[in-house]
DNA sequence: TAAAATATGTGCGCTATATCACATTATAAT
DNA sequence: ATTATAATGTGATATAGCGCACATATTTTA
C-alpha cells in the first residue's frame, strides 16, 4: 500500500482536521491515494469492503445496477466520505461508485478508521455529523422522487448541479441524458423531451449538455410544485 | 427532568451497553422515560429538537406532514434510537414521530448524548454502527419506492409487517389502509383494490386489519418482481 | 477520414394509477 | 342505543409517463 503523508493535505476531511500529527502519520501509513478517471469504477457493488473512500477531489456517481437499468443513488462530490454505510455492518458494496471527472480518493484501511473512531471522541463526533447530514439529504431526495412528477424532478436535478456541484447558472452536465434520466427516475425519452421543453419555454438554454439556467425563479416553482 | 436508572434497565440500546457503570449514572441522570399511546405525537416535525429520542418498548410511524397528504417514511419497532440525524447539526426535526402501539421513550439530553461519543469509543462505534444500518434500510425501501409498481409495493409493506415487525404471518396491521399507502407511497383506493385482489387469490386472507399470508411464496414473488 | 458505436430527439399508442364520486361499513362519541 | 365520524370498498374517468420505433446527431474507434 502506497503511504501517503496526511499530515501535509490541505484536503482533509472535517473528521481527519481533529486528528492531532501522531495520528496523521498512522493514517497515513494505512491509507492509499489513487486517480481515477471519468468512467472508472472506484467502488464495485457486491465486492467485499476492506477500505473506507475519502473523495479528496472530483465527482462521482453513486449508483445501484439493477437487472436492466442502473439507477444513480447520488451524485457526491470532494470532499466527502463516500459509501460509508457499506464498509461498517456487513463489509459489502452496496452500491457502485464511478468517477465523472478527474477524481482522487484516499482508501483508508477499516480498521484504523474504527482504531480512529475509538481514539478520538471528535473524529468520531464529525464523523456522525457528516452521517447525519447525508442521511437528511439523502431522504430529502427519496422524497422529492417518491412525490414529484418528472418535470418538477428534473427541475430538481438541473437546480442541484447548478446550486451544489457547479455554483453557477451556467454548467456542463458531468453526465448523459441516460444517466441524467436515471437520477432523476424517470425514462430517457422523458427527460429528453422535458428538456426540449425547458428550451423552448426560455427556462434553459440547452446546447447538447451545456446548460444556462435563464429562468431561475420558474425553475425553482417548477421544483417546488413537483 | 424525571431521572431514570439506566443502570437496571434490561432494555438498553446496543450503544448504551457499552457503558460502564459511571456513565450510565450520568445518563440517567439526563434522561426521561415517557409512556404514549397509540396516536400520541413523540416527536413533532419542525420543533427544536434537544434531545435524542430512543425508543425502548413499542412501535412508531416516522413521517412527513406535507401540504395536503402525509407521507410515512418509515415504521420503526423497539429497540431503536428514533432520528437521529435531526439531532445532530441543525437540531431541528426533520420528521414526526408518532406511536403506533403503547410505547415508551427516553429522551436523552443531547449534549450529555454527545460527551458519551466523544468519550467512549464503544459507544461511539455502536451508534455509527446503528447509523450505517439504518441508511442501508432506507436506500433499500427508497429504491423499492422508485423501482417497483404498486402490487410489488404492498407486497413488500405486507412481508415488511410480516418478517421484521411481528415475525408472523398472521398479524393484525398497527395502521389504517390510508396509513399503509402513505407508507408504500401509493393511493388509498389503489391500496384497498389490491388487498380485494390479494384476498381473492388467495395471496392472503384479510378480514380488516388482520392479516394472514396464505401464499408466502407468491407474495414474494410479487415483491421481488415489482 | 470513414465507419462503427453511442447518445439524443420525437411521434404514437398503451397501461398503470391517481382522482372523483358515492356506497357501505366500522368505530367513536353522546 | 343512536348519532356522528372516520375508515374502507369499488366503479368510472382522465392522464402522466413508459416503452417502442425510428430519425438524427455526436463521439469513439479503426
Amino acid at each position: 500500500m502506497n503511504k501517503t503523508i496526511c499530515q501535509l493535505c490541505n484536503l482533509k476531511s472535517d473528521a481527519a482536521q481533529q486528528l492531532n500529527e501522531a495520528e496523521l502519520f498512522m493514517l497515513g501509513e494505512n491509507c492509499a491515494e489513487t486517480h481515477f478517471q471519468p468512467g472508472d469504477i472506484i467502488i464495485k457493488q457486491d465486492a467485499h469492503s476492506t477500505n473506507v473512500a475519502y473523495l479528496k477531489s472530483g465527482l462521482v456517481k453513486i449508483h445501484i445496477e439493477g437487472s436492466i437499468k442502473d439507477k444513480i443513488i447520488k451524485i457526491t462530490k470532494a470532499p466527502a466520505y463516500i459509501c460509508l454505510p457499506s464498509s461498517f455492518g456487513d463489509k459489502k458494496n452496496h452500491f457502485s461508485a464511478t468517477a465523472l471527472e478527474p477524481t482522487t480518493v484516499c482508501f483508508i484501511n477499516v480498521d484504523m478508521f474504527k482504531k480512529l473512531i475509538y481514539e478520538n471522541g471528535d473524529f468520531a463526533y464529525q464523523i456522525i455529523l457528516d452521517m447525519s447530514k447525508s442521511e437528511l439529504q439523502n431522504f430529502h431526495n427519496c422524497l422529492n422522487n417518491a412525490q414529484k412528477q418528472n418535470i418538477g424532478r428534473v427541475a430538481d436535478v438541473i437546480l442541484f448541479f447548478a446550486n451544489i456541484i457547479y455554483n453557477s447558472n451556467t454548467f456542463r452536465l458531468p453526465v448523459t441524458r441516460e444517466e441524467l434520466a436515471a437520477l432523476a427516475g424517470i425514462s430517457r425519452e422523458s427527460c429528453s423531451r422535458i428538456f426540449t421543453e425547458f428550451n423552448n419555454d426560455k427556462i434553459l438554454e440547452v446546447n447538447g449538455r451545456q446548460i444556462t439556467i435563464l429562468n431561475d425563479k420558474l425553475l425553482r416553482q417548477i421544483s417546488e410544485k413537483g
